[in-house]
DNA sequence: TGCATAATTGGCATAATAACCAAATGACTG
DNA sequence: CAGTCATTTGGTTATTATGCCAATTATGCA
C-alpha cells in the first residue's frame, strides 16, 4: 500500500520532468542528435542557466544522460521510447479538441 | 515556429496534469470502471473537495469525462491509451535504478 | 600562469500548485 | 418547500517552480 504509494510518486515524477515546454523541445531536440548545452540554449533562446537547470531536471528524472567532451557537455537522450509518450499525448489532444468542438455544437 | 511552440505547450499541458500522485491513481481507479467522486475520495484519503479538483484538472486535460447520475457525478476514463504512458514511464524508472547502481559501483 | 569559453550553482523575485475549510450549487425526498 | 446528500467553487496559506543575473567551477589554450 505505502510501496503503491511511492511507485505513484515516482510515476508522477518523470511525468513532472516532462510536462514542460522548454522540456519536451529539448527531449525532442535530443532524440535526434546529442547536443552541447550551448547549442541547446540557442534553440531554446534562453539563458544559458535556464537550460542547463532544465536539463538538470531531464537527467534526474532518467531520461537524458549528459558525457563531458572537452569543456563541452554533451546531452543525449536516454529513453527511446520518450517520444511514444507523444503518440498517446496527441491523442488526449484530439480528444479536447473534440470536446471543444461538442460544446460549440 | 510559433505553431510548433504551441504544440509544445498543449503537450506539456497534457503531462502536467498526469503529473500528480493523485491523479494518476485517480486515472489508474478509472481505467477499470466509472466512479463517481465519493467513490474516488474515500479511495483517495483526502477532502472531498481536492479530489473534485484533481478530477476538474484530468477532465479539463480531456483525460477523463464525467456524467451526472442523479445527484452523483461519475467520472469515466475517456484515453485508453493512458494507461499505456506508463509502460515508458516504467522504463524511465528501470533507467534511474540503473544510474543509481551505477553510483553505487 | 593567465585568459577565454562552457556549464553549473546560488540567490532572488514572481508565479503557479496544492490542500484544507467554509460556503454555494444542484438534485432527490419527505 | 425544507432538508439532506453529492459535488463544486471561493478563499487562504504553504510549498514548489521558473527565469534571470551574478558568481563559481572546469577545461583548454596562448
Amino acid at each position: 500500500m505505502e510501496q503503491h504509494k511511492a511507485r505513484l510518486e515516482a510515476r508522477a515524477g518523470v511525468l513532472k520532468a516532462l510536462a514542460h515546454p522548454t522540456r519536451l523541445f529539448l527531449v525532442e531536440a535530443l532524440s535526434d542528435t546529442p547536443h552541447c548545452v550551448n547549442d541547446l540554449t540557442e534553440m531554446v533562446g534562453a539563458d544559458t542557466s535556464t537550460v542547463s537547470k532544465h536539463l538538470s531536471i531531464l537527467k534526474n528524472a532518467g531520461l537524458i544522460r549528459d558525457e563531458k567532451q572537452g569543456k563541452q557537455v554533451f546531452y543525449r537522450l536516454r529513453i527511446p521510447c520518450a517520444l511514444n509518450f507523444l503518440d498517446c499525448v496527441e491523442a488526449v489532444l484530439r480528444e479536447q479538441a473534440r470536446e471543444r468542438m461538442a460544446v460549440i455544437g
